[in-house]
DNA sequence: TTGTATGCGTTATCAG
DNA sequence: CTGATAACGCATACAA
């Protein structure tokens, strides 16, 4: 069933067929009702691969996350899926893991599927900044659609950024937690990426401006998992650290199992601050305070200037900050 | 760039350039490299859109979830794209919510894509089992693609689904409870899709053959949110119940919190049991048995009987069953 | 208001 | 082994 079905069972030609198909205004009302109704008898639908070709554009934004079974990147997903779709876009969906190669390997994938943009999700595609051939993959993917980065921090042509103001927020997390009298503030991190730098200087300015040391002892890395986090801790004999500010919901939780194995009171002999403000928060006994980056805001922006980008009218900002705020609940006296 | 560029750079004609970048073996060595240089220095991509025209594919499968940021749904994703990526398909993702109008705009949405198949995750696109018209749109569906179900059962010409087995895991749980000494398990659930109605049936079942009353004041409906589980608990004044059964670990979790507030010893006053074993069930303090419907099985086995469907050469099965099975932790005393 | 003719970039058939 | 050409189904510029 074609444009040439429905032409010749109307007795139009397919230009009248595919001007009602588009509701083109200039198409008689007669002819648009007969064939419509044939349309509607026969469910005719588009090919959209002879669309795509003609138009050279399928309306699909390519969504690429590291692992859609994080929190944190399902709820993006779902922002993204959301606003997206409301737009008439559909979303490719991959999920590329964490390493250089198969990160590469996925967006020249996603950029051969004839999308008309590129969303990365998280800031594991923007590199540790290290150094700026990290992220030359970016770059060159924008030659060919644009691309934006949520919560990483890229420059390049045709490269727009959305991120969470993570600095500020892991700096006032900090102060709070020295405005409460803590002194040996621990880091829990298990990245090494854009964001986790970010957090981690936010976390050392803090330290700084209250004239408190900077302690590389108390900047732990682990894995993203309560067990471990919980182990790690609780193997640090020599260390004294009298709260915890980890960089996921995951670690914070570990911090939790770590003072309930030591049998310490949370929030008077620790204080415990998780980051995302995920689900895990209210599960967790006590009920942990964390940071929400306010993710459907950072998605939303970047939904308002990706279609600004492809409808080219006006120029668009290459980068974009959404402020983060602070859930209070049980692991902290603020 | 297109292909006629790269023929005439190379001084061949199209169809040769077409032989090499599909290996086609009838091209001749000399050719071969030629051409593949020439492709190689001027990176040049076949256009999709026109390969999708000619091949009436793009090696593309519609997933279509009710909500990406449950943790069951953003798993099911995970390992379904794992699977279909690995074997050259891409994933168009849709997010429909639960109402029958968004369910059935994005089936057809989906379809007009132009995927070779539709995978629909969860039970609640089988609706409820009340009337055969409820599902009529999966069948029609089906007759422009093959439709793939995970965890709903749906008849019909090309419908395929895979099936956790809910109702022997519920009826196994229900049974491990009573052989614990219960007798008013409280079964809490948040739906009434296909899935919630077999772990209904299996709670049932067990009771009845241990000779208990099925007590309909002990089966209680709430919204999937820890909170809500939590306070619809506290609220039983008149109601006993020692202990209870979940169908998702997020309402599980709520019971944990109203034994808390209770001040009820787990799991000696009151056994909890949760489904999905989530992240939840070790956040969760105490740490939470949970059914573990082995969701990585059964996106395995979906993907694999897709990929026989698309082949066309094997007949395949309208229905498959993977067992589930039960992760033990502090919330029973099994 | 409607129809004709062309282009979009492949793949595949068939002839050489 | 290679090339010319049809076919895929639609949108649209241009002609009527």
């Amino acid at each position: 069933m074609n444009i040439y079905d429905i032409a010749e069972e109307a007795g139009v030609s397919i230009a009248t067929v595919s001007r009602v198909m588009n509701n083109s205004p200039k198409v008689s009302e007669k002819t648009k009702q007969k064939v419509k109704e044939i349309i509607e008898r026969s469910d005719y639908t588009p090919n959209i691969f002879a669309q795509g070709l003609g138009l050279n554009t399928m309306h699909t934004i390519g969504v690429l996350v590291p692992r859609i079974s994080d929190a944190y990147m399902s709820s993006a997903v779902a922002f993204l899926e959301d606003n997206l779709h409301e737009k008439g876009y559909g979303c490719i969906l991959g999920c590329s893991g964490f390493s250089r190669a198969e990160k590469e390997a996925h967006v020249s994938m996603m950029l051969s599927k004839g999308i008309d943009a590129l969303i990365l999700v998280g800031s594991t595609y923007a590199g540790t900044g290290a150094s700026e051939e990290e992220t030359d993959y970016i770059r060159k993917a924008a030659s060919k659609s644009p691309v934006f980065i949520i919560n990483g921090l890229v420059s390049g042509e045709n490269v727009y950024c959305t991120l969470s103001n993570d600095y500020q927020a892991s700096y006032d997390v900090t102060a709070r937690l020295i405005g409460n009298g803590r002194r040996k503030i621990l880091f829990l991190t298990d990245s090494h990426s854009y964001s986790a730098n970010q957090k981690r200087k936010g976390y050392e300015d803090a330290l700084s401006h209250a004239r408190l040391p900077v302690d590389p002892a108390l900047q732990l890395f682990v894995k993203n998992d309560i067990y471990k986090a919980r182990d790690l801790l609780l193997s640090q004999n020599g260390l004294s650290f009298d709260s915890v500010f980890a960089t996921d919901d995951g670690l914070a939780v570990g911090a939790v199992k770590y003072a309930g194995e030591k049998r310490l009171q949370i929030p008077n002999d620790i204080e415990i601050v998780g980051y995302n403000n995920s689900s895990l928060c209210i599960c967790s006994n006590p009920e942990l305070t964390s940071v929400d980056n306010n993710i459907s805001d950072v998605c939303c922006d970047t939904v308002k200037r990706l279609l600004k980008v492809l409808d080219g009218q006006e120029a668009v900002s290459a980068q974009n900050v959404v402020n983060c705020s602070i859930a209070h609940r049980e692991t902290t006296s603020f």
